[in-house]
DNA sequence: CCGCTTATAAGGCAAGTGTCCAATAAGCGG
DNA sequence: CCGCTTATTGGACACTTGCCTTATAAGCGG
């Protein structure tokens, strides 16, 4: 393959800080997750998919499944950070906090095909690895936190429902149209499902 | 391996009916998916798990992918087919019949992390192969309409909120509490998520 | 401008996979 | 009890994967 000219004179991608280089595998990571699943997200590919050689995710990671691992990690931070970010300055008017809140998660950018794949990825992972229930876990404490945050603060008591099972439901409500939507974002558009959250919080939150 | 004395004596599996190997095969890769993830889940490992040789697969299925579709749709066969037929006789008493119903939703045979698991490696299928998002839309429109052949019966009228709405956020409500539980039975075990189904369901449809 | 660090590339290797194929035996109809 | 169908096996092949190792060049500090 070697040019006959030359003495094999190899193509090298530009010298990238360690940190964006990491960041690339991440995302390539996502990527794959959504476009070929978790059968064809395999090391190779995604240095494929990242545009650099195969030999490099070693160079910054233990293994492919370490990749998987902190893919997940880095998915759940970047997540929460976004929506306690989008919630917390409209605390004072909890209604449109919550409303915030739904819109936030159905936006583009976290409700999108490659984010909801690579989500179910980590869900079946975590049934039957340890690393990851960890991950899963820690991600669930944080998010109910924050949903416990903003419905304590609704002006409307919720009526003869504990309050723990007002929050399980509406998180249930949430998950279960997320699944809905990215089955097929046609038959449940995202407008509907904001809508169908705020109904569900109504219900849930007034007498 | 083979004992000196014999002539290389394969030991062979006893002949069985062809719809009992196929549906082995079927139960076999079901086990697969939630023992070792889509990853592990190869034609190979399904024969191994099988118990039958490799060369088998290709004598009942076009190849491994082809198996798992087929079993894709097994599964919701067997299952709207037991969800029908737990909640048909009782569809007299309504509040009884969609009791039986969230009650088989969460059952050992439906619940389980067998079939869970299974279900969200076809929920992502879905979402990037045509024949798998089929099978899916098929299992859709039935389910919803046999939510809703149970729910517009119920004595008290929703208030306020379309039909289509509260079938909606209901079947939000079942798939989202689906994955809390296979997430972790103890944290939300059983008997919790059936309540919360029935509370949820109180709030929807009463006034 | 040189030299050192290290990011990057690429090859080798064992293991596993999907596909195809030929050989074998199980069990039925005669 | 024999012979035919076919369920079942196991091997061959090309290919991919993950892991490790060596070679190379990029770009910084001096």
């Amino acid at each position: 393959m070697a040019s006959a000219g030359e003495p094999t004179r190899l193509r090298r991608a530009r010298r990238a800080s360690p940190l964006v280089r990491r960041s690339d595998l991440l995302a390539a990571t996502v990527s794959c997750l959504a476009r070929l699943g978790p059968r064809g997200t395999t090391g190779r590919e995604i240095c494929r998919q990242a545009g650099v050689s195969h030999g490099l995710l070693r160079h910054y990671f233990r293994n492919p499944d370490n990749l998987l691992l902190e893919t997940y990690e880095q998915l759940c931070e970047d997540m929460l950070a976004h929506l306690e970010g989008v919630a917390s300055p409209f605390i004072d008017d909890p209604r449109d906090a919550l409303h915030r809140y739904f819109v936030a998660v159905f936006s583009d950018e976290w409700a999108s095909p490659e984010i909801i794949g690579a989500w179910m990825v980590f869900w079946q992972q975590a049934r039957s690895r340890e690393d990851f229930a960890a991950v899963s876990h820690a991600f669930n404490l944080r998010q109910r936190a924050l949903l416990e945050r903003l419905v304590s603060r609704l002006p409307v008591p919720l009526a003869g429902l504990p309050m723990d099972d007002a929050i399980a439901l509406l998180s249930a409500v949430l998950d279960g149209l997320w699944i809905e939507y990215y089955l097929s974002d046609t038959r449940t558009p995202r407008a509907r499902c904001i809508a169908l959250c705020e109904a569900a919080a109504r219900r849930l939150f007034a007498a």
